[in-house]
DNA sequence: AAGTGGTCTAGACCACCGA
DNA sequence: CGGTGGTCTAGACCACTTC
């Protein structure tokens, strides 16, 4: 009954539930596992089990949890279609969801922007990583992105391309322990540039969907800032709205 | 100390959250006042604390009510700047967010096309309400739109274009008692039809934006389904994702 | 000082799951 | 059947607002 992480003042359940976040961030309890009862986390902690029931359902409205009655309570399983990032959907024009898969063409560390330095909230001379991909969907090229990443946020992060994966939230949340929470989105029409016409495939004046995104984490912290171009001939953008 | 409402069975905080948003609704407290305090209202309700506090808990995370220590419980005030329907916002290209104003051209009585049956969940022969409206940002038209309701859901909708507000959400659920809580949307680029040309003012080659959407409330039915044509030369659409 | 919401505890009983 | 989470209670103490 090592009564584990010592704990400091703030309401004791948030303690407790911050405690326990970072014990499934580290990977102690694999996604699907089961965690130890009520009771014996309450003992643990040494808290009521009514407090230690706080914080486990507020890990549970967070979509970090799910709790069957009578069985436990089990780390959520985030996959693609888990409802943990419900954003950044494509169908194709028949309602049936796709997944894009991506083709990183640039990784590299570079001076921010104006836009990026705001949204991120950059001190003076920081550097930022850019990540340039294309994006397939059905074979067939329809995003072409650039997404920011300051290094403050992601130290040590990998510029080999094959070591960085399709699903950057999930990447973010499982190697820097940052949890994207919540992403305002700008939507405009626009015309290709030289790179979306050659990555794209598509013509001069073929219009494409920009859309300008910039993502928080749970303390409000923006994490990243993404531009993205895309074409919408035979696919549709969408957004879950809460 | 009238016990007021009966209470079925169902989960204890559950039946008062809803006896409790039904009175909000009904306006017994206007936006902005304060309920009676905790110990009231557990009384007149004949539970405990413990459980008045969940159900009052369960409406501040809804943003329904506003918690004040030390001073008491209040009703949210939902206007255009709450963040009680944090979704459908325009910002001109500076950023800066601009609210739209509507023209109803026309309102009536129709059959539903096959989309809207699907979205809406009709059953077959019922009609439903066509609002076509044009909204203007900055004095200039962007937006030319048709919301689609359903009878069942709205008896009683006058067909008087000025007895329709400007902010749909809300006469929504302050005269029928349906809250919009999530709403799904597909976003697609596409040229203008020949109404959008007239009342968008742009040119046959002018691209927009395609929004189709469709709204659920807190019980997760379909309460409305919306398709916007939407000018992004001057302002951009913004979307809040969480 | 009185009244409000915020936190925390201890214990009771119920509903569900699995062996 | 025992163990789990789900609900509910009663009461204690704290922090904040208002007077």
């Amino acid at each position: 009954m090592t009564p584990s992480p010592k704990l400091t003042f703030a309401p004791l359940y948030e303690q407790v539930k911050k405690a326990i976040l970072d014990r499934i961030i580290a990977g102690e309890w694999g996604p699907g596992s089961f965690l130890p009862s009520e009771i014996a986390l309450a003992k643990e902690y040494g808290v009521s089990q009514g407090t230690l029931r706080k914080a486990l359902n507020a890990l549970t409205r967070e979509k970090r949890l799910v709790r069957y009655q009578g069985k436990g309570t089990a780390v959520a399983v985030l996959d693609e279609d888990s409802d943990l990032f419900p954003f950044f959907l494509f169908s194709d024009k028949h309602g049936k969801r796709v997944y894009p898969l991506s083709q990183i063409y640039g990784l590299r560390l570079g001076q921010p922007s104006e836009a990026e330095r705001a949204a991120l909230n950059l001190a003076p001379g920081v550097k930022v990583i850019h990540i340039d991909r294309v994006r397939m969907l059905d074979d067939c090229p329809v995003i072409n992105e650039r997404v920011t990443l300051s290094t403050a946020r992601f130290p040590d992060f990998s510029f080999e391309s094959d070591k960085v994966p399709n699903t950057l939230y999930e990447h973010y949340q499982l190697h820097f322990g940052v949890t994207v929470a919540r992403a305002t989105e700008q939507i405009e029409v626009t015309l290709p540039d030289p790179a979306d016409i050659k990555r794209l495939n598509v013509e001069r004046s073929h219009p494409l969907l920009l859309v300008t995104r910039t993502s928080f984490d749970l303390q409000e912290q923006p994490v990243e800032f993404r531009i993205s171009h895309i074409n919408t001939s035979h696919h549709v953008y969408r957004a879950e709205l809460r």
